[in-house]
DNA sequence: CTGTTAGCGCATTCAG
DNA sequence: CTGAATGCGCTAACAG
């Protein structure tokens, strides 16, 4: 591989004026600029990451962070919210680091990315709430933004879509359809938005004089599975509930499998929601009524915040955007 | 950030000591290394990747690469593929830099990031038949790999499923049942997944004496919405078949929406059969019948062959893995 | 407008 | 077993 030593002989310069031309310096003659361009051209010479890394200490480069391994699997929202980021955050010259932290003995800390400068920073994507990590990086003072959550112990950098708001979107619709014994099947409640959606059942409930029945609440984990497990778990329970929240979209398509073999008919029998409008939400048999969270959004935001921080910003900035009703027909009105 | 120099200042060494001991050189007196240690802890200390990377001319990075923006929406299988994959690679001490190759004017030439030294090598997911930039790199001889694909042209590592195989597999089955009037939808045709399929179908068809009839032939590019379209299409089109086979599992989702759209009963009224096995495959209604491709044994022979190249394997290597029949009930015997 | 000097943090090579 | 010198490729600061 050529180095702009290479390329400097080549053009009979010396490399400053080499490195001048690679970064646009204005005061190069014309001439001499054609020529080294020339050179640059005739050897395929490329400027070293790792050197100027090296010299002006900065990689260009951010790490998202995922929490677990099988999340990304459970969450296809989270796959199409990375692309918009690897999108946001090309555009304006930076990279995309994958990392994925390990539960158990195979846990792996996502700091040293930084620490040991593979990255300029993280996006955290759902962390867990009292996370020490991210306590970690905050009393460390290393550039982080999360993504879908929020710290109550460190203040930092967040962005989010308002889950109070969208869950009350969900229950006020299924409230005006004229149900009232409503089921909620929560998200790893690890995770501080599924704790907001279940606070906010709670409360919507109480504001109805409705009382708070811990029979037809079921912890799922968002996967597929849990939602299955938490439609067959509900229904042998023999409650009299006649809709049921799910926290995510992947939970309600779960549900409509398990309601499948059940004989159970939806929205007939029982009225589903999801949450997150994942792509294969309006192609499900019924299609999912759920929340729309803005991806694009979401991620201009994150992106926005990151490289915010990276260029000194201190002040923790906030951002929660609005999520909006995606009405179809996995509801009905109640008879 | 504190650098070996800091550390071997603190430690009374110099700071060639606290490199052997970062390295676990073997001749270090114990008690300089625990010293040295100590003083590494108390101050923080940890390697700079960039200026190791400079010095040893080698970044530990690999960079996976998804040839359009849309792509990894359409192909859930290829999340779950990249998961495994940073499985594998981070085990052994590599880390995953993620790129896309965007279409349009906004193309991004992955052999960059090899150039500039941001990665090692490359893992490029299903290139488009007769991409330059397989030959590019074969030509220049960077390392990489192909995953999913292979390339006519250029010689080199790649590693796939046998496609010929999971058709073959599918089609037996649906004839096994009676089916003779198959109808066939394609994915992106412009990869050679897609086109070893649908030769694979026809060669299926020719080998049983049955006639190969355009008009039961559906050109989809692996996304939901064109399921959906492909069903809808050969239902308009008043054809006699019995089947079809979708050339992955988010197309045979999209198509059981049309059915239910159309009123249509699968497998009652048609059959259909997806490719992938995706997560999501075993609980939609009903659950596909499909092809499993392994893939911890992809995930693994990736990492094996881009680590190999990467030590200086010259030798290009083929891997083509077994896929596995899964029957579930999209599938039944025909009347 | 162009070249020289110096140093980013680390590891290889060679001395002691 | 440890240290000194040297260079990886690049750029900022300072000459000329």
């Amino acid at each position: 591989m050529p180095s702009q030593h290479d390329v400097a002989v080549r053009a009979n310069v010396s490399f400053m004026t080499v490195s001048r031309v690679v970064n646009n310096h204005p005061r190069v003659k014309k001439e001499t600029r054609e020529r080294v361009l020339k050179a640059i051209r005739e050897l395929g010479y490329y400027p070293d990451a790792s050197a100027r890394a090296l010299n002006a200490r900065k990689t260009n480069n951010i790490g998202l962070i995922f929490p677990r391994k099988e999340y990304v699997f459970s969450r296809s929202f989270y796959v199409e919210l990375s692309v918009e980021l690897e999108d946001q955050l090309s555009h304006r010259g930076y990279h995309l680091f994958l990392g994925m932290t390990k539960t158990g003995d195979d846990y792996r800390d996502p700091s040293h990315l930084v620490k040991e400068r593979k990255v300029d920073g993280l996006i955290l994507v759902a962390p867990p709430t009292g996370d020490p990590e991210v306590e970690h990086l905050n009393r460390e003072g290393l550039p982080f933004v999360i993504l879908h959550g929020r710290s109550d112990t460190a203040d930092c950098d967040y962005v989010d879509t308002d889950n109070v708001l969208g869950t009350t979107l969900i229950l006020e619709h299924l409230f005006a359809l004229g149900h009232r014994r409503i089921g909620f099947v929560s998200g790893n409640m690890a995770e501080i938005n599924a704790q907001d959606r279940f606070d906010t059942y709670r409360n919507e409930l109480k504001a109805r004089d409705i009382p708070f029945d811990r029979s037809v609440v079921y912890r799922g984990d968002w996967s597929i599975e849990s939602g299955y497990d938490a439609f067959c778990a509900l229904h042998r329970r023999k409650t009299d509930i006649t809709a049921i929240f799910f926290s995510n979209d992947q939970m309600a398509l779960g549900a409509i499998r398990a309601a499948y073999e059940n004989n159970v008919l939806i929205p007939e029998d029982i009225s589903i929601s999801g949450y997150d409008d994942i792509k294969y939400a309006s192609f499900a048999v019924p299609a999912l009524t759920t929340v729309r969270q803005p991806l694009d959004g979401l991620a201009a935001a994150t992106a926005d915040l990151i490289l915010g921080r990276l260029s000194g910003n201190q002040s923790p900035r906030k951002i929660v955007l609005k999520p909006e009703l995606k009405i179809r027909s996995s509801c009905r009105r109640i008879r």
